[in-house]
RNA sequence: CGGGGUGUAGCGCAGCCCGGUUAGCGCAUCUGGUUUGGGACCAGAGGGUCGCAGGUUCGAAUCCUGCCACCCCGACCA
């Protein structure tokens, strides 16, 4: 398990907090429980909006932009969202300062808003609110729509990139004719939350229902996918709702079907957040630094020059823009670091840090052998290669890397999956190693409460692929059709 | 909001208990030189309202009071 990146190393939170700063990804802001998202991190959240902003449209999906502020009024209609999120709203009360008189401002009491204005937590309700009026018939369905957007959530702690006071995030709202066809867009989208997670972040999911307690405010039924971290707590790292027709009901939004009939819309929302990047960070990292998968890699290969004279400068340079222009026409971003203020050495430690894939290093050596020098992050070991495959070794490598980072991921899954039938193994295994828990359940809220009290741990899901089987409840002892999984988590 | 901790140069810290020269160290920065195949070295230089506001004292980074901010643990949560 990566633990050591500094001396702090009693505690994994530390040392997370450290890496996101280290490797210059983000740092807090001034403002309370918010973060600056740093060029090098907002370059890799690029790649993620990328890279899921095609799966949307490959699904059917269009990108639409709806407003940050929501009117109180609309907030409280759908009464079960408004109970789950009242207490971690910002609220906007006034329009305007004026000078106090003594050099400073203050709030004008006179532009007080008759009605406050809530800066969105999330925005079923302002949609809802907008889709009445996109709909009538039948013929105006589905609406399949994605926003990319910032929400702010007032938690009362926050992490860089896992809870931050404000977030990135997209969120999908559509609205359906049948009951049958919101179902289906909600599977349909947590699967494509899966599929992006492992074939992009090479993070394996488990993909499942929420229990009941843990469901979205508002939502008949929530889907999740749910990674393992390195310390052994699982990560929610995206959702998809099925809303039924509460909030239909709530902002009375109607349609005619094709018999004549009124009835109400059919609801979905699904989301991911910059939750993403913490889960790459803490599901990759090693005491070198960040590993980040070659599809989401910012800098996919850096190439660094090593030379004591400028003859020897400019001979690698003019190898290495040849190199560069090769991979570039393949697709793959190269940086070359002819910084001449900082050795080699230094450049190795730096871009290890950083996570970047695949290491290039070229000197008087490999000037007369027809070599390169080529290291992978993710194994950290080199070797030479000549310099006339350079293009297709890379390229093959990239493809290597990103195979080999899931393939790890998934075999510290597996050793940390325990399959559990008795309680003192339950909380045993929860305390040292921790990790997952496959375990029967009794299907209770009661249980499931009581189990969190004890230990801590939550249901995460309810796996979509967990095998019916005869079994006891491993708190209860009562009678139990499948496993669920269990964790601590963020 | 409860418990613990920390605020001293851009970053990381020592000094505080036991008040007393000019507030110090490492990293980073700048200049010059030597270096460069795994976080270079030497010499020199610049950079501080010691978190803020009061108080005690001849004298406060140090003692007292109040406030603020951040971090960790809990409750809450994408």
């Amino acid at each position: 398990m990566a633990k050591f990146l500094t001396n702090r190393e009693e505690n994994y939170s530390q040392w997370y907090n450290d890496l996101v700063i280290k490797a210059d990804l983000a740092e807090n802001s001034a403002v309370r429980g918010c973060m600056v998202i740093k060029p090098y991190g907002y370059a890799i959240w690029e790649k993620i909006q990328a890279g899921l902003d095609k799966l949307f449209k490959e699904t059917g999906h269009v990108n639409a932009y709806f407003p940050l502020f929501i009117p109180k009024s609309f907030f409280s209609r759908e009464a079960a969202h408004v109970e789950g999120f009242a207490k971690e709203c910002a609220v906007v009360t006034h329009y305007r300062l004026k000078n106090d008189g003594k050099g400073g401002i203050v709030v004008d009491p006179a532009a007080k808003l008759e009605e406050e204005l809530i800066v969105r937590p999330t925005s079923e309700t302002i949609i809802w609110n907008t889709y009445k009026n996109w709909i009538q018939s039948y013929r105006d369905l589905p609406i399949l729509i994605n926003q990319w957007a910032n929400v702010v959530r007032w938690e009362m702690r926050t992490r860089l990139f896992l809870r931050t006071t404000e977030f990135l995030w997209q969120e999908g709202h559509t609205a359906h004719a049948t009951r049958e066809e919101a179902m289906e867009e909600t599977m349909r989208m947590i699967n494509v939350y899966a599929d992006f997670a492992e074939n992009s972040m090479a993070l394996p999911v488990i993909k499942g229902y929420k229990s009941e307690n843990e469901r979205f405010a508002g939502a008949l039924e929530t889907l999740a996918i749910e990674a393992l971290m390195q310390d052994g707590k699982a990560l929610q790292a995206g959702t998809s709702h099925f809303l039924g027709q509460n909030f239909a009901k709530a902002f009375d939004v109607q349609f005619t079907d094709k018999t004549g009939k009124l009835d109400f819309v059919w609801a979905t929302s699904w989301g991911v957040s910059t939750r993403l990047m913490g889960a790459i960070i803490m599901g990759h990292s090693d005491n070198n630094g960040l590993v980040l998968p070659p599809r989401l890699a910012p800098i996919q290969v850096v190439i660094i020059p090593i030379f004591k004279k400028p003859e020897q400068f400019s001979a690698i340079s003019e190898k290495v823009v040849k190199i560069k222009k090769d991979l570039e026409a393949r697709g793959i971003s190269v940086k070359y670091d002819d910084r001449d203020n900082n050795t080699p050495g230094f450049k190795f430690a730096e871009y290890e840090l950083k996570g970047v894939p695949v290491r290039l290093a070229i000197g008087p050596r490999d000037l007369e052998n027809g070599t390169v020098e080529i290291a992978r992050r993710d194994t950290l070991t080199k070797q030479l290669i000549s310099i006339e495959t350079i293009t297709d070794h890379v390229v093959n490598l990239l493809d290597e890397i990103q195979k080999n980072i899931y393939t790890k991921a998934q075999t510290f899954r597996k050793e940390n999956t325990f399959y559990l039938d008795k309680w003192e193994d339950f909380t045993r295994v929860l305390d040292e190693p921790g990790g997952f828990i496959m375990a029967h359940w009794d299907g209770t809220k009661e249980t499931e409460e009581k189990i969190k009290e004890e230990t801590k741990a939550t249901i995460r899901c309810i796996p979509f692929d967990s095998p019916e089987e005869e079994g006891k409840c491993i708190y209860s002892g009562k009678p139990s059709t499948k496993r669920v999984l269990f964790a601590r988590s963020y």
